[in-house]
DNA sequence: GCGCGTATCGGTCTCAGGACCGATGCGCGG
DNA sequence: CCGCGCATCGGTCCTGAGACCGATACGCGC
């Protein structure tokens, strides 16, 4: 039985998700809170295995309250419904440790199904949310790079942290060939030292395990 | 009237989906392709508005099809449906430029709100991938620096690219102090240049990576 | 053929970066 | 009180980095 926890300031909002939770198999609302101070207090006395958030709450937003349920137990899956879909919510939601973030006009069959994915450990994410975290992570095609392919190499390895005589050890070639090449890095880049550089191949996704 | 294209090297799968697609209104099936080659072709000679793509098909795989299709056409949005959930894949293809990423056993009716969302720009991803892409954007702070806040202060200022003058101007401080700042840094972070400190902090997500 | 861009190489020169030496003041805990 | 870590500052010394100068060779299109 997957013990649920429903946050939110609004009583009928918290009336509606019990109700649909507790009509899936398997899942129950054993607890309500209408502040983020409840909810962590909550949790605190009898820990959720699930956590369905409101972002804007009294005495303690949803997001800092989902941040220490996490820190308390981070078995804790929290999946944050709100109203309004917006980055700053998503990025803060996700960094303090939230599973999920979904907005509240979501079709109930749709939310049931999150509340089950996010109870098994994987993720779900609204439509915009969704697409704006993946911008983030393949934020290339801010500056396409005008950089020949030997260039391009020559940056990659720069922005490894190699010198310059490194570099020419391993594309076997001179010193001065290397210099060369990060010269013309540097001007056609815009840049004034070998660190921009690193910023700039960085910030393009040429790098980045 | 949204054009589809439809990549799958499985005759019944394609038609499947031709099915599906064409029974929602606004959106039209226009063209298949049993292969990569063949997908990069037909978008070539007539842009889909958007690609429902398999990854493993012959000649090229979907990876690199979508790659070429999102190069030549930056509007086209291209759905993965593949049958696997491996995360090179989701990675790869997300680079790739695809919009989406989903699974053959996705219900129908959420395979069309799929298609419907990346569509209108925004974008979905099985509940797996969406879990392993927050874990990959979040796994930032997993490297904690055992750095001063001064220190942290200044390793953030020489990762936008300052030298020790500007760090110097823009902390009101000498420019001693802050040589000695970065050779704690330095040797702190285990790191022979300050490229190395620059690297280490996007690694750590100190600056927006 | 000629121009152009790319890749290669060599030299000189200046300077920021970094190592290494020293120092002071301040807060904090044993 | 005394030691310790942190932040601050000053000096010397050496080296890599980068600017700027030059050059050759190759492929490509006009």
């Amino acid at each position: 039985m997957i013990k649920v926890l429903v946050a939110d300031d609004q009583p009928l909002i918290r009336a509606s998700f019990r109700r649909l939770i507790d009509s899936v198999p398997g899942f129950q609302v054993y607890g309500e809170a209408a502040t983020g101070a409840q909810a962590v207090a909550v949790a605190a006395s009898e820990p959720p295995d699930l956590v369905l958030m409101d972002v804007r709450m009294p005495e303690l937003d949803g997001i800092e309250a989902t941040r220490r349920i996490c820190a308390a137990d981070p078995r804790a899956r929290v999946l944050i419904v709100t109203t309004f879909d917006l980055d700053e919510y998503v990025y803060g939601a996700l960094r303090a440790g939230a599973t999920g973030f979904l907005l509240k006009d979501t079709p109930p069959a749709e939310l049931i199904r999150s509340v089950r994915a996010v109870a098994s450990g994987d993720s779900l994410l609204g439509p915009g949310a969704t697409r704006r975290l993946i911008e983030r992570y393949v934020s290339r095609p801010a500056r396409r790079l005008d950089i020949t392919e030997r260039e391009r190499e020559v940056l990659v390895l720069v922005a490894r942290g190699l010198s310059n005589a490194e570099i020419a050890q391993t594309l076997y070639v001179t010193l001065s060939t290397v210099k060369t090449h990060v010269s013309s890095l540097l001007l056609k880049l815009g840049a004034r030292t070998r660190v921009h550089l690193v910023i700039a191949a960085y910030e393009a996704g040429l790098v980045q395990g």
